[in-house]
DNA sequence: AAAACTCTTGACCAACTGGTCAACTGCATG
DNA sequence: CATGCAGTTGACCAGTTGGTCAAGAGTTTT
């Protein structure tokens, strides 16, 4: 999540993600985005046509960054089921990173700008729809490959279980944020994982 | 959720509740709020003393409306398994409405407002904590008795299992806020509860 | 070297932000 | 009647909001 900018653009893209994803969108003025990125307001409006625009990139950004990690996580050269554990040790670890960083716990970025901007524009929804898809691509191949295993039931509805899954970590890194404590997280969330896929099921 | 408002100061709370809910807490301005509600500013600040402080009676009169229903929906008269079915069927049904009312899915009202408060007010995460004790005492009774009635296995984590069941169920809202569609809640929802409770199990 | 292009700058804007205040209303109590 | 008080009103405030723009700087292309 911290690679040296490269030009402008790019700056502005990284400190207002890092402004939005810490606070929120309509709490973060285009003023303040260009005063932390030390660029000036004219500029900012030769890249960007508007805010949302902006928040748009920024997703994109936060979008690319992670497919980067899932798509070794959830190699198919991996165990299905170690890819589950690796993806909740990911999450831990980055959002260890970001609380230390930014002062309190994050969350999801998309989640929160989501909830927060799907009263507001009708675009956000389309773009989270987008992200939703992909990270449940991800789950859903990981299902099939523990189906095969024979590690879940033949009968999983893999499908609504990719959307469980996902609605299952949003939820939890929304109440992380909330509370800004990564204890439950750290403590529960692979074993509750496993648990909703269905792993656990025999003890 | 909509019952005759008698006073000016209750008429500002439900107005504020149904902005803030639709739209976001910073979306919606306290002259946007005022208006609506055909208050003026003036008043407002009479009966509160900050924008902040607003959101918060609107939290707890959130609570005190869904309080009023989990009470008789998680009554120890009932099969403890009728109780979370009866709450899926109560999600649905408010949700229904609320979005029929203001023109699109709404979700939870205290992730959203919580999730996008998060970084900006620290108060609001304890108001949060309060509304997820309560809920989550409603969900460990109700397991509880799932466990005396051998529904579920006898060592089942209730504790964590509630914070499960509520950020299952809160991860779900979200996502049918962001995508403002109630599809999946409606066809998929209590089945995956019931799931992550851990009855299906056996079929 | 001239033109063309991308990028930067700072001044500028109208609309709006959360919040204040002194004066006013109507009603209950003494 | 007068005193007090909860509630109301509209004018007012300084600071901020997202956004514009003409002029200029730096670098490529012709």
């Amino acid at each position: 999540m911290a690679d040296a900018p490269k030009d402008t653009k790019q700056l502005l893209i990284e400190t207002a993600t890092e402004l939005i994803w810490s606070e929120s969108y309509n709490a973060v003025s285009v003023d303040e985005i260009c005063k932390k990125a030390d660029v000036k307001k004219g500029s900012f409006y030769h890249f960007f046509p508007s805010k949302a625009h902006l928040a748009m990139e920024a997703m994109d950004y936060c979008m690319c960054n992670t497919k980067g990690h899932y798509d070794d996580l959830f190699s198919p050269t991996r165990p299905p089921l170690e890819r589950f554990s690796l993806m909740v040790s990911y999450i831990i670890e980055q959002q260890k990173e970001i609380s230390a960083q930014l002062g309190h716990v994050c969350g999801c970025p998309f989640a929160t700008l989501g909830s927060e901007l799907a009263g507001q524009d009708e675009l956000i929804g389309k773009k989270i729809n987008e992200i939703c898809a992909k990270k449940t691509a991800y789950y859903q191949s990981a299902l099939r490959d523990l189906m095969v295993e024979g590690l879940i039931s033949s009968e999983t509805d893999v499908v609504a279980k990719s959307h469980d899954i996902f609605a299952f970590i949003v939820g939890h890194l929304i109440m992380a944020r909330i509370h800004n404590d990564l204890g439950f997280i750290e403590n529960h969330m692979e074993k509750s994982l496993l648990d909703l896929i269905g792993i656990n099921r025999h003890i």
